[in-house]
RNA sequence: GCGGGUGUGGUGUAGUUUGGUAACACGAAGCCCUGCCACGGCUUUGCCCCGGGUUCAAAUCCCGGCACCCGCACCA
């Protein structure tokens, strides 16, 4: 028998124990969307708190919430309409198919046949209203929502460079051909940060703490990935600025945390050719994942002005800040009213626009009754003023998919032991992120051992920890149902707890036991996750 | 989207070649047993991906669809 893959045998086990599970499965499921069971949805939650704790708490990011559906208009702005697309080409003789740039002379660079043309935009495209029909999408990122916003933001912030804004939601993407389970989704999670800086001070203050962090970088034509301290890759110009070095060292950290293998993270620079139409540079952040290979989880992107921008020239909104530190002296043109009155007349207010309009050095002419006229130093005086300068703030986003974090986190806390000839399953979940905490058993189903094991899980739950009381079958299967859903300790109640009041606490990964007072339970855990 | 493969209880599989409506293991539920690592006994539960065709009869043959897997292409 051939051995099934990690994969494989994961999945399996995440259906049986309500973790992720094929969607719409009883009407033949639907490519491209999973749904996240009873055991998954807690697990994907941790997941997501614990991104909040990171960002929201200790970098003190603000998160806010923001519609999936988006206005056309949001998004022809932003340039999702025109470039999130693929403009394919499918030859009719050969059946490949090809991006339209590859064709030689329309035709199909392999065979030479005929091809058929089509286009295909990524976004799911719904409208709004019923009877308006106006055009709207699906958002295809939660950034958007998030620039749209950024003038009321950046006054709750009180104009304080940098600062941060995080969503966490679903995108959409209508993806061609969706695989590799629930590593492509058409609907997936994501957790965004946008993080805005001054144009000229991508810094960061943690920096220092984290310049020595020995990292795997993958720059930009390298053929491999190399070791390199982030004080390095700073120094050679192998990482642009500090912001994004942190922000590396910081979603290092966070993998690492929820359980992601330290050795199985690495970092690479996209190629120009494939940065998105957004991004003038970008880190992904890779996972080594057993069947697919290095697979992009997170993606940290510096977007420069670009979408503040875009939504600037949209719609006018001002989207720029000044910046206090730097003043810049400037030679501005002020009219002399009376002048002008006396000499134009009521061809005045056309001469003052005219000025006002005008830069220091500029010849200026107006043109009245059809003649072309200077208007020289007679009607204007050269003012200095300093002033303070205006500028659109860059934006660095780090970019997580959440889904294809859990998984991720699923593989590689997946472990097999051999256990009486039996392979025996293992989800070495790190606590903090575990589902379940606790499994609080009765060691037999009499003589009120029972009872004593229901408070205790009453007594847990009452106090924020999630346990989960079971009687059913031997106390061995008992914990062989917790440990393949990682869950980290094992309470059980056995006579002795009737005499002395404390209850064996067992640990998932080593087995081993400790007699812990009830009493002291809620504190012994709350330690330990 | 193209080509190939696969689809049988919750899970993993046998049965498909040669048509006669399904079996095994594990699981789950109930009862009993049970003094710590998937113990045992009894009982129960539950499956041929969907639709059409051929046939007296289809899990089995044919056509179409869907899903999954592999390869190509795509993946901001």
């Amino acid at each position: 028998m051939i051995a099934m893959d990690v994969y494989e045998k994961l999945m399996a086990m995440a259906k049986r124990r309500g973790i992720i599970y094929p969607s719409y499965e009883i009407y033949g499921g639907e490519a491209g969307f999973y749904d996240y069971g009873p055991i998954g949805s807690m697990l994907k939650n941790n997941i997501e708190n614990l991104w909040r704790d990171f960002y929201v708490m200790r970098e003190r990011f603000m998160e806010i919430s923001t519609p999936v559906i988006t206005p056309y208009r949001v998004l022809k702005a932003s340039g999702h309409v025109d470039k999130f697309i693929d403009e394919i080409a499918t030859c009719k003789k050969c059946g490949a198919s090809f991006k339209v740039e590859e064709l030689k002379d329309g035709k199909c660079p392999l065979c030479g046949g005929e091809v058929e043309r089509g286009v295909l935009n990524l976004m799911f495209e719904t409208s709004i209203g019923a009877k308006k029909q106006d055009k709207a999408f699906l958002r295809p990122e939660t950034a958007q929502g998030i620039f749209v916003n950024f003038p009321l933001l950046q006054h709750f912030a009180r104009k304080k460079l940098p600062f941060g804004v995080v969503q966490i939601g679903k995108g959409f993407r209508n993806e061609v051909s969706p695989r590799q389970g629930v590593l492509r989704l058409r609907e997936f999670s994501m957790a965004e940060a946008e993080i805005f800086f001054h144009p000229d001070r991508k810094m960061h203050p943690g920096f220092d703490k984290v310049k020595e962090k020995r990292l795997k970088l993958l720059p930009e034509g390298f053929e491999r990935e190399e070791i390199f301290t982030l004080r390095k890759a700073i120094e050679k110009g192998i990482i642009q600025n500090e912001a994004m070095a942190y922000y590396i060292a910081l979603t290092h950290d966070f993998l690492v945390s929820i359980g992601v293998d330290k050795e199985k993270i690495r970092f690479r620079q996209h190629e120009r050719d494939e940065l998105a139409h957004y991004a003038n540079d970008c880190w992904d952040a890779e996972i080594l994942m057993q069947r697919f290979g290095w697979v992009e989880c997170v993606g940290i992107a510096d977007r420069s002005a670009y979408d503040l921008k875009a939504h600037m020239n949209s719609t006018g909104v001002n989207m720029m800040l000044t910046d206090e530190s730097k003043k810049v002296k400037k030679k501005i043109l002020k009219p002399k009213m009376d002048a002008i009155g006396k000499e134009f007349r009521k061809n005045a207010p056309m001469v003052i626009e005219a000025i006002k309009n005008a830069d220091y050095g500029d010849d200026i002419h107006v043109e009245i009754d059809g003649k072309k006229i200077t208007i020289d130093e007679r009607f204007y005086e050269v003012e200095e003023v300093e002033e303070y300068e205006k500028f659109i703030p860059h934006v660095i986003e780090p970019s997580y998919g959440i889904d294809r974090i859990t998984y991720a986190v699923l593989e590689h806390n997946y472990r097999e032991v051999e256990k009486e000839g039996e392979s025996y399953v293992i989800l070495s979940l790190p606590s903090k992120i575990a589902p379940v905490k606790a499994g609080v058993f009765p060691l037999v189903s009499k003589d009120g051992l029972p009872e004593i094991a229901k408070e205790i899980e009453e007594m847990l739950r009452e106090n924020g920890i999630m346990a989960v009381y079971d009687d059913k079958g031997s106390i061995g299967r008992r914990y062989a149902r917790m440990d393949e859903i990682g869950t980290p300790f094992c309470i059980t109640v056995d006579y002795q707890s009737k005499e002395d009041g404390t209850v064996t606490v067992r640990y998932r990964d080593t087995t081993e036991q400790e007699r812990v007072k009830i009493e002291e339970l809620v504190e012994w855990l709350s330690e330990k996750i």
